[in-house]
RNA sequence: GGAGAGGUGGCCGAGUUGGACGAAGGCGCGCGAUUGGAAAUCGCGUGUGCCGGCAGAACCGGCACCGAGGGUUCGAAUCCCUCCCUCUCCGCCA
């Protein structure tokens, strides 16, 4: 959410904005309620003001046990009028509400502009792509082979965009959840949190999921309950309606959730494998900061979603979104996007956002500068640290060995009870 | 799910026969006085949002806010309705 004094004072860098984002939304009706809203209270405080008067007027009348029915009677008229004007404040005012809940973040002024992912600009790869002396494959094969990915049954229990995992891949997946769980809060200094998976409407107006985009949302029937798409939603607004002493900023959380989306608009893309879930697992990062320190935190929060690949040795690359592929909330967005040989493409696996102050109006988080009475709006953050799913089928490919096995990261041992390999025999036992 | 109690300012806590300003009092916090310094004591101050004055800040004026929303009334923290939350007891349950 934008600030209103803002957009009134801005309307054509306001404006600007959303063309650049390539949205159609004109902001003139916004300007024009804006304009009504401020003009009714007016009267209408105005009137009030009269009111106020007249009443102590009353009140003195009748202690002193005098008639004050002539000054009743011009009240009741008053108060009807107020009525009346409170009533088309009261519309303006939602409106202007359902406007401005609707108006994405205004992008940072280095974010590039663009249509699309096409657009977006690559800032650095690390890693080696692997090459290989045989055709790698996709990790829809590999999994089902090894006998770890079993779509089929997952589609017989749940139906489409499910998975259930045997034996080595459940593990796997345990794995990697607990080895950047560790890696974020033994080295990178994250608090970690296990919220509630399921959270109620305000939260997800908080964050910006609603009220736009409720067609994403698995939704809890007769319940004002959705299942969380990702930990951020929960995390975030931890914080909804408090105000943080300065010197506990930056807040740095950590939370292991499994994310939960419709997929809705996204049929026939990624049908196979693991890459489009309607429920997967996810490592979140979340920071709370001082406005002015938010750029800088970016960085150092996409640093640490890094970190996850660079320590399992998986090449990856970054790109800064273009102003056509920003989400809703974020002013910028670097995504982190991890090669797969199996598709022989980088496929995003994080997306690290600055949210400026947009989630902090809408969910009231606030802060206290040491040095100020009074209390400001904050900047949030969030990123994958990573999403486990893919994490998982990029090892799978990247990892792949001409035997059909699968090597495991160095990093990720520990974490596997030794194991250093994936085979075919690993997985036996089950049909 | 059943029965009961309660939600007031940073905190505690008055107010519940509707009419005296954000609302007694206390604590906390800030400033000042006192002191060689400190404690104690005394004095003053101490919310947020919106609208207007202003380019803006400070400041000034107004309006609103006593869990949320609605109603009754000339007027509600105080009366009525709905909802939310907290607590206690019972039941059920991993």
């Amino acid at each position: 959410m934008l600030d209103l004094r803002f957009i009134r004072k801005n309307p054509e860098f306001v404006q600007d904005a959303l063309n650049r984002r390539g949205m159609d939304l004109s902001i003139q009706e916004f300007l024009q309620l804006d304009e009504e809203r401020r003009s009714v209270i007016q009267d209408v405080e105005e009137l009030r003001r009269q009111r106020n008067q007249a009443s102590e007027e009353v009140a003195r009348l009748k202690k002193n046990g005098e008639d004050a029915s002539e000054q009743i009677d011009q009240l009741s008229r008053v108060s009807d009028r107020i009525k009346e004007l409170e009533a088309k404040k009261k519309d303006r005012e939602e409106r202007l509400r359902e406007i401005r809940l609707a108006i994405p973040n205004i992008p940072q002024e280095d974010v590039p502009t663009g249509d699309s992912d096409e657009d977006n600009i690559e800032v650095r790869r690390w890693g080696e792509l692997p090459s290989f002396g045989f055709e790698p494959k996709p990790h829809w094969e590999l999994g089902p082979e090894l006998g770890g990915l079993d779509f089929e049954r997952a589609a017989k229990i749940t139906g489409s965009r499910f998975a259930v995992y045997w034996s080595w891949a459940a593990r796997l997946e345990r794995a990697l959840i607990n080895f950047m769980l560790e890696l974020q809060t033994q080295q990178n200094g994250y608090t970690e949190i296990l919220p509630p998976f399921i959270v109620n409407s305000e939260s997800m107006q908080g964050t910006g999921q609603l009220p736009k985009f409720e067609e994403d949302l698995f939704k809890l029937e007769d319940w004002d309950y959705y299942l969380i798409p990702t930990a951020e939603v929960p995390l975030i607004n931890l914080h909804m309606n408090e105000v943080i002493p300065e010197d506990d900023l930056p807040l740095a959380y950590t939370a292991f959730t499994p994310c939960f989306r419709s997929e809705a608009g996204s049929y026939g893309k990624d049908t196979k494998g693991l890459i489009r879930q309607h429920q997967f697992n996810k490592v979140e990062l979340v920071r709370f900061t001082r406005p002015e320190d938010s750029k800088e935190q970016l960085e150092i929060l996409l640093g640490h979603a890094e970190a996850v690949l660079r320590e399992l040795e998986l090449p990856y690359r970054v790109v800064t979104l273009c102003t056509g592929d920003l989400g809703f909330s974020a002013s910028k967005t670097y995504d982190v996007e991890i090669w797969l040989p199996g598709q022989n493409a980088f496929r995003e696996i994080s997306s690290c956002s600055n949210c400026g102050d947009f989630q902090a109006r809408r969910a009231g988080i606030r802060y206290k500068p040491r040095d100020a009475k009074g209390s400001e709006l904050l900047h949030t953050l969030n990123g994958s640290g990573m999403a486990v799913g893919r994490t998982l089928l990029a090892i799978l490919e990247n990892n792949q060995q001409e035997d059909g096995s699968v090597l495991i990261p160095k990093a990720l041992r520990p974490y596997m009870g030794g194991m250093e390999r994936i085979e075919p025999t690993t997985g036996a036992g089950r049909a």
